[in-house]
Parts: structure tokens; C-alpha cells; sequence
DNA sequence: GTCTATAACCTGATAGAC
DNA sequence: GTCTATCAGGTTATAGAC
């Protein structure tokens, strides 16, 4: 009896589809996007994109539940970590964030921007609020180890340094602006600075 | 002999056009808003949008043209101003920056993530590359008085530190999260501490 | 200047041949 | 599985009455 191959498929067209919508997803956001598009980088059929997902908006989720997965997991392995202290997360998270966003410095703008992905944005933010980190920041509060009034602060000052590059890039890039890799140094260079700057930042009344 | 009055429209339909137009563009993007929405936003007619700006493209031409000058106008004021410090531009900056942003909180987020404002981007990232500011910078950083190795940094931090929040507000606000009224109130209180912790930054190597 | 009606085009999705 | 052709509905823009 013969095993037969479960598919036939040129090359893997499923995935290239897939991996196509990702990137014009995240440049471009839902709306602007055009499964035309889509298709054409893709290098397959417009008929064929709607074969495999059954329509724009399930492609976009399809993305969507892969992208935020993989990046979910690396966050909640930090925040969730009994073990580390305050200071060791904060440095975790600015290495991670850096490190991931530096293969895909498209995500934040997208995550900020895309109205679509509501879903996904409240399950980030609940993500940090339950977090034993936010508990940690609490007590750290509480005894006057920083001197903040509020939580929000730290958050968005570590989101802000770290993340907001990312965000602006393109802008930074653009003509006359920087290149690439000059970029990249810079966010390197970043990893080291932002957990010193923000530990100075916590002692400022 | 009498005069005439020039126009003798409704209720300034132009206007009223423009600043829906404003509003729903910076809310959801060029692609996201259909002129059907901003004809009904502002009360009008589809025709009648298409009487005043020729195209969709142009009126968003318009609102940009309208946003961009005045942004302009205030930080120019500011970076290009020979009397004042590097200090005191900072603090400027920040205080300007909040100001507006509350008034128009979508604005930073439209800017960043709206690909056809190109040029109005690059106008703003040329304005400052030449600015006194800049000078400033460079100076304080050869005499080391401040620390970093790149200007770019302290840009980042600036501008990462103020306006990310912005940026993110919608996140922020989600179901669960911060009301506006908590919102500003945080914003005002980093009116105070952003300068501050800028210090310190500085002081760091 | 403002409207209704409609033309001209774009876009997501499907039918049907191979 | 993959393609070409095409439909159905949405969207920008214009023609023409008032």
C-alpha cells in the first residue's frame, strides 16, 4: 500500500500567504491593505488567498494570533517570575523588547495604531496588572524604595524609552535621517542605558 | 451703494467639513475613513465635500497643511530661540508638547503612523537636526556636561518619555483603565517630573 | 451653494475550468 | 490546489436640477 503525501502545493503557498499578510499587516494596518495586495507579494493567486483563509478579516486574525503569542509569552515569562527582583525585570523587559523589536520594528506602531486588535491590546494590559511585577512595584512604592505616586509612571516611562523608538523609526529613517544599522546601534547601545536611567529616574522626587 | 457679502453659505459648511475631516483622519487614518463619513460627520452633503476640495486626497492635504503649521510654529519658536538654555528648552518642550497633545491626543499617533505625511514628517525631523537645540547638544556633550555619546539619545528620551503616553492613550485607556480625567492628571504630573528625570538621565554614564 | 442621482472605479469574494 | 473570469457591493467623484 502507497503513503500519499498529504499536500501538493507548489511551495508551500499557505505559508507564503500567511507570512505575505504579515508584513503588509504591519505597515500598512488593516484598512489599507489590499488582499490584491497581499496576494501579489505572496506571489500567488487572489483566488487562492481566499481558498485557504476564508476571508480578509480571518487572515488578519490568523497573523494576529501568531504575532501576539509568541510575544505574550516572552512578557508573561518576565512579569510572572517570582523569583527575579524588581530591578532584574525591568532589565529583562527592556532586553527582551529590544530584542524583539529589532526583528520586527514594525510591531509597535502596528499594536499602538490598529483599532482591529482591540482584543489583543486588553490582554497585554491586563497581562501587566495582574502581574506579580505590578506587585512588586506596589510594595517597592509603598516603602518608599521609589519615589513615584504612581505606577503608571514607571510603566510608561520604561515603555516609553524602550518601545517608542521603535514606533518613530521610520521617521528617524527617513531621508538624511538614519540608516539601519546606525539605528540598531543605537537601540544596542539603549539595552545597556535604560535600566541605569531608569534606576536614576526612581530616586527623583 | 451695498455691499455685499461674499458668501452666503448655510453655516460655514467649508469649515465644518474641515474639521470633521480633522477629527475622523487623525482618529482612524486616510484609508479607514470614507468621504460618506465625513460628509455626515460634518452635517453636509457627499457633493458638496467634493465642491470645496476637489478629492479626498486633497482635503486631507488640507487638514495636514492646517495640523503641521501650527505644530510647527511652536517648537521652531522654542528649539530656534539663542537666549534661552539647554535646560530650559527641555522644559519648554515638554510643557508645549503636553499642552497640545491633551487638546489633540490622536495627533502623535497619526503623525507616527500615517505613511502619506512623508514630507510633513521630514519637515519636522529637518526643523530639529538644524535647530540652535541641536548646537546646544553637541556643545554640552563635548564639554561633557552631559553624558551621552549621541544626541539621538536625548531626542529619544524627550520625546519617548512625553509623547509615547500620547501615543498609546487608547491602550491605556481600554476597558478597566484609566479614565481621561486620570489620564490628564497623570499627563500634568510629568509636566513636572519629565525635566527632572531628564537631569538625571544626563548624569548618567 | 447645496442637493439627488448616477457614473466610474475599486475591492472582497466566488464560480468553474484545469 | 491553482488559475481566470466575474459578480456584488462599496466608494470616490461628477452631472445636472434647484
Amino acid at each position: 500500500m502507497i503513503t500519499v503525501k498529504k499536500k501538493k502545493k507548489t511551495d508551500g503557498a499557505e505559508e507564503k500567504i500567511i507570512s505575505a499578510a504579515r508584513k503588509l499587516f504591519t505597515e500598512k494596518g488593516f484598512d489599507s491593505v489590499k488582499t490584491r495586495d497581499i496576494a501579489k507579494e505572496a506571489g500567488i493567486n487572489l483566488a487562492l488567498l481566499n481558498y485557504y483563509f476564508r476571508s480578509k478579516e480571518n487572515l488578519f486574525e490568523m497573523v494576529m494570533k501568531e504575532n501576539m503569542g509568541q510575544f505574550m509569552n516572552v512578557i508573561a515569562g518576565i512579569v510572572d517570575d517570582e523569583k527575579t527582583s524588581l530591578e532584574q525585570k525591568i532589565e529583562m523587559l527592556v532586553l527582551n523588547y529590544i530584542d524583539i523589536f529589532s526583528l520586527n520594528p514594525d510591531m509597535p506602531l502596528f499594536v499602538l495604531s490598529n483599532t482591529k486588535i482591540g482584543d489583543h491590546r486588553m490582554k497585554i494590559r491586563e497581562k501587566f496588572m495582574a502581574s506579580y511585577f505590578m506587585k512588586q512595584i506596589n510594595e517597592a512604592m509603598k516603602s518608599g524604595k521609589i519615589a513615584n505616586r504612581n505606577p503608571a509612571h514607571l510603566m510608561l516611562n520604561i515603555v516609553g524609552l524602550t518601545i517608542f523608538p521603535f514606533a518613530a523609526h521610520r521617521m528617524f529613517k527617513s531621508s538624511n535621517g538614519l540608516s539601519n544599522e546606525q539605528f540598531n546601534e543605537i537601540m544596542q547601545e539603549r539595552k545597556k542605558m535604560i535600566p541605569k536611567w531608569i534606576e536614576a529616574m526612581l530616586k527623583v522626587k
